[in-house]
DNA sequence: TCAAAAGTGTTCGGCGTACACCCATGA
DNA sequence: TCATGGGTGTACGCCGAACACTTTTGA
């Protein structure tokens, strides 16, 4: 799959410019991001010369978009579309590249990239319960956040995760992206554990319930849960039309 | 100064990679934006071919960071530097030169330029009384926001100009950047102004004094107005210290 | 003395927060 | 019957919104 653009297409992808997704997706009661690992091998000596992670990105294609970059590099790794995608931060520092691994890398799997390599980052967003059990890609994981501080991280990805994080953060005040991390019909402390998952912290129930139950667009069924080893609980859908009549503008001078 | 670019070291800027720079100034009770007049002759006829506005852009140079870029080119157009200027967009399509008149303008001034570029979008936020009044570019001009939809644009401009916009609305109320529009001392009623001229609102005096009056960081000074020809106000400094000392992380989790 | 903007206080309602007990289900 | 998480209500305090009159200055 990925041979399609590093070798068939070779010399169509534009050398200096890059997108790289990060993923994020909510499973159990964790907010996980989606990393590709990256193993390099000594030809002879089959000795591991570097191994880590990073996240998922391509060279723009010339004549591309680059959203639609992000958009092909998203599908061509998770399968997925139409899902939340936006851009949080351009990395177009010189010395992204330079660290004597990612040099390594390159050189032998991508000798034909520019040095100084900008790359356009993306916050994507995915319902966990639409995680595929045997990917395509057996390189790729989900890795919770509480865990990132543990792992080697390639390139710049890093930054770049933090970065992202930053902005999911940020956006999740301001608009009703959080349902992009849940499934269409969600029950209130799943909301809530994503909440806290997200930011870090853990919430009373019945002030989040009582908060929730003001909100016209998200809306009780009368279905509920089943299979549960304790009283089952409703099952909640978000109405974007209903969001869209009955949002209001405040605009909280705060800062 | 533009044809140190533009002439003497061509060749070596990146052909496909620009920054875009939204300057925006409080003054006059408005927000303007710093736009460059644009204007292409015939050169037999002398017959205007095209006017219209841009933002102040350049491309990246070779081995140069693209956020040093946009401090560049911050630099050069208007002489200020260690302003507040942060990244907003990234502006991608393969569409974005096409026009006509972009095309003709391309051909005639900067025919290295690629057919693709991708240029970072930068919001700059100056003080108004900075503004300089005579410039070294007699062809830069300052636009109250009120105005823009009267003028005619280059490029994606207009789109990209919206797009800042959005940002600085959204970024005032998650973090103190409102100061960075105002004289270091300022009054109560040039920071309402400010807010009603960024939002399109108009707000209560009384409540918006109130609500000043609560936070820490910002301070009255003895010192009062001179020179005007009604009671003198109470002037005000912003103490980013206090700001950082005092500043709690609320977590609305409203959207 | 006039025009123009500054300064000031109260009431009301809504929303955030703290907090504890009973309920329904599968094992 | 037990363990697990679901569902519910009250009291308090803060803050946002509405609203009108007096004060100071330069012209």
């Amino acid at each position: 799959m990925r041979n399609k653009y590093t070798l068939s297409l070779m010399g169509t992808f534009i050398p200096n410019i890059s997108v790289d997704c990060v993923i994020f997706g909510f499973s159990n009661k964790c907010l996980n991001i989606l990393l590709t690992k990256r193993e390099l091998r000594d030809e002879e000596s089959n000795k591991i010369l570097l191994t880590d992670y990073t996240v998922q990105g391509h060279h723009v294609l010339q004549g591309e978009n680059v959203n639609d970059a992000a958009i092909r590099v998203l599908k061509d790794k998770t399968g997925l579309e139409d899902i939340f995608l936006e851009q949080f931060y351009t990395f177009g520092n010189t010395n992204r590249l330079v660290k004597e691994h990612d040099q390594l890398w390159l050189r032998k799997k991508f000798p034909m990239v520019s040095d100084h390599v900008v790359s356009i980052g993306f916050c994507a967003l995915v319902d966990g319960s639409k995680i595929l059990p045997d990917m395509q890609h057996p390189e790729t994981t989900w890795i919770p956040i509480s865990e990132l501080s543990k792992l080697e991280l390639g390139f710049d990805h890093k930054e770049v995760i933090l970065k992202a994080l930053d902005f999911l953060r940020q956006k999740i005040r301001l608009e009703p992206i959080i349902f992009e991390l849940l499934p269409e019909k969600f029950t209130i402390s799943q909301m809530q554990q994503l909440y806290e998952t997200i930011f870090g912290i853990t919430l009373d129930r019945r002030n989040f319930k009582k908060k929730i139950g003001l909100l016209e667009y998200i809306i009780p069924l009368k279905e509920k849960q089943h299979g549960v080893p304790h009283k089952p609980a409703t099952v909640y859908i978000f109405s974007q039309e209903v969001y869209n009549l009955t949002k209001k503008e405040k605009l909280d001078l705060i800062f």
